[in-house]
DNA sequence: AGCATCATGTAACTTGTTACATGATTGT
DNA sequence: ACAATCATGTAACAAGTTACATGATGCT
């Protein structure tokens, strides 16, 4: 299963990267769908190196700094990520700690509780937010003329992004209302 | 953090229940938002049981059947509960799969691709029939004239669940169209 | 005969999170 | 002076998954 090992590749059939580029991404652009550490990321590489999916195109070395590893995807590497790709695999669930909260919501205060919510409908609309301006970023770099710009697909995860915070914002409106 | 933990708690303050019973509820009941194994709920409440948030109330013994351990809540767990109910926590991300592989749909032939995702729409639309199934039988139980019944509680959870199907499959079918 | 359910639990393994370590540069 | 950023990586721990073990009943 692990599928870091498949968003590394994901990133990677896109563009070289480094290690800390793929973190980075991680952690802003594929989503933030996904969070990961340097210790997931760095010893997967490796091992990607190791199994020929990934190879190393370059070390950037400046004096002052680290050296910066740039990886390349191989053609095994595509090859596995497309079967990975259309491999069939089953509807997920949510397993979200503030629905769980919101499961307790009969046991607290009426007003701690909306408190509670409008602070969580907060901090989505920032998210939704970031993944509208996300979307509109990669909208005007788009080409349309291309019918398989990668630039289509990230949009259409991101606007999952946004869907899905519009959603989560509304429900907790209602939420509120009910109490 | 350790979510199953309050997952155990949120099932007991509601009635009395055994480790089993705990599993299946998660597994069925509450979303599914989560899913749990034995290994994680059994020795949870062993350790609920030491904190003394929870006591167990009895033991069902069926000579041909292994005891059957019925644990309540105590005072303390239901407090313990609602403290973490209200402590502040950040909006989470949503980890899917699936969102992953459509983020390399442009690699992919667009045929190949429309199963894979007609495949997990299918999916997701049982999904949906659960939940909705589920409503409306909790709404059926539902005294509206308790201002703090449980169960409204529970069908705002599962709401969340429909809606959240709802938009999964839309999304699906305008991906579809997109390819 | 063989598998699913009830009911407890343990063991082995894979993932994911948090923190640490190094060390120069750039921004406040 | 102090924190953040770049860039690699390791270590320790927490959480989650899969499989196993027992053993009777009941269904196909």
């Amino acid at each position: 299963m692990s599928s870091i090992r498949y968003a590394v590749l994901s990133l990677l059939a896109r563009e070289p990267l480094s290690g800390y580029d793929i973190k980075q991404y991680m952690n802003n652009r594929i989503g933030p769908f996904w969070k990961v550490g340097s210790n997931q990321v760095y010893p997967e590489l490796a091992k990607l190196e190791e199994e020929g999916l990934v190879k190393l195109q370059g070390v950037e070395q400046l004096t002052y700094r680290p050296a910066r590893k740039l990886y390349e995807i191989t053609d095994a590497g595509r090859e596995a990520l497309v079967l990975w790709t259309l491999e069939p695999g089953g509807a997920e669930n949510v397993r979200d700690d503030f629905l769980l909260k919101a499961y307790n919501s009969w046991l607290v205060e009426p007003e701690k509780m909306k408190a509670q919510i409008a602070e969580i409908k907060k901090q989505h609309e920032k998210k939704l937010a970031v993944y509208q301006a996300k979307v509109e970023e990669l909208a005007a770099q788009l080409d349309p003329s291309d019918r398989s710009d990668p630039l289509a697909s990230s949009i259409s995860v991101v606007e999952f992004g946004v869907e899905y915070e519009r959603l989560y914002i509304a429900w907790c409106e209602r939420l509120m209302k009910k109490l």
